[in-house]
DNA sequence: AGCCGACATGTCAACAGTGGAATGTAGGGT
DNA sequence: ACCCTACATTCCACTGTTGACATGTCGGCT
């Protein structure tokens, strides 16, 4: 149920069409909260008939410029302060780790090598993004920084851990 | 559609019951995988009806052991040693970081502080786990470990990040 | 003998997310 | 004047996930 403050979140900096939702769904969003066309237009229509969002403005071809109400803001706020429930964690990667031992020593450790070289190609791009941001003084962008660190922070920890994991694969077949 | 593939692991190690399978997925695979019996149950059928599995006796209480077939373990081992494309991360939290700017500096802060504690109360309970589990020689046990580790690691570098991006909050209010 | 708790399976409605297709308009460049 | 691209919306079918409900039986304890 992300989504929709996801689209809080973006209409409250300021009122935006489905269209140009999408656009920041696709760049600055893309690596922390994927949506489709799809799924947008049918959360603002949603969105609006419980009164969080509205129709400010009509555009050009059918554009409808959506605004986020006071509703909308109060229950952006709440969702930010509100101390969520731990997320679920699913791991695609744990998942194959725990089943590891189906696997002949040498193939789990080049799947291993592989988490290892996956996540380092994974920091690189963040830092080519880091480089290539522009970091205006905007508000926006601190907080944008922050989850690059994130990105960054994991991806580092992902390497290092693959790269034990290799070791400690290795003593246990001694 | 990872969902399958855990029940072909678990079931490639030895036969089970729906109901076995679910004791699995409460206690070693919750925090990999969560499952509901709706979806094993299902999920058996499916796998059943394509032949991956084969029930291989009846019980009880209409009890039905499922074992893998050939094909089974074909498609389990298809699809460890596959390099599947990087998974899609969505992160409440980090979405949440985006639109930390609606709230005030001391809240945002608060936020953070509140996401450090969390991240090592459950760095705590999975050290809780570590010292319970008894380690015996098995290989499936040096997979949990592994598993264990990369949790513990996450966790410790989620506090660290979090702590991290309290000070940065701090020197950008300045 | 009777009962309770663990064993065991099945079904259904709802929501979230994916991916693709259909449709149409406005505006800028040639 | 024309066309192409970007703008813009809507709908649909399918899979995965959740949570609740329904149903029934075996085995051991009192």
């Amino acid at each position: 149920m992300s989504l929709r403050h996801a689209m809080l979140g973006l209409l409250a900096d300021r009122p935006a069409s489905g269209y140009d939702l999408m656009k920041r769904f696709e760049t600055s969003l893309s690596n922390v909260w994927p949506a489709t066309q799809s799924q947008v237009y049918g959360e603002l229509g949603k969105l609006t008939k419980a009164g969080l969002l509205e129709v400010a403005a009509q555009g050009p071809r059918g554009r409808k410029e959506y605004a986020i109400t006071d509703e909308g803001r109060a229950e952006l706020r709440r969702w930010l302060t509100e101390a969520g429930p731990d997320p679920v964690r699913r791991s695609e990667v744990l998942l194959r780790v725990f089943f590891l031992n189906h696997l002949t020593p040498v193939e789990a450790t080049a799947y291993l090598m592989g988490e290892a070289e996956r996540a380092a190609g994974q920091h690189r791009a963040l830092e080519e993004v880091e480089r290539n941001v522009d970091w205006g003084d905007d508000p926006l962008s601190v907080n944008g920084r922050l989850a690059l660190e994130y990105g960054m922070r994991f991806m580092a920890m992902r390497e290092e851990w693959a790269r034990w994991a290799v070791e400690e694969l290795g003593k246990a077949r001694r």
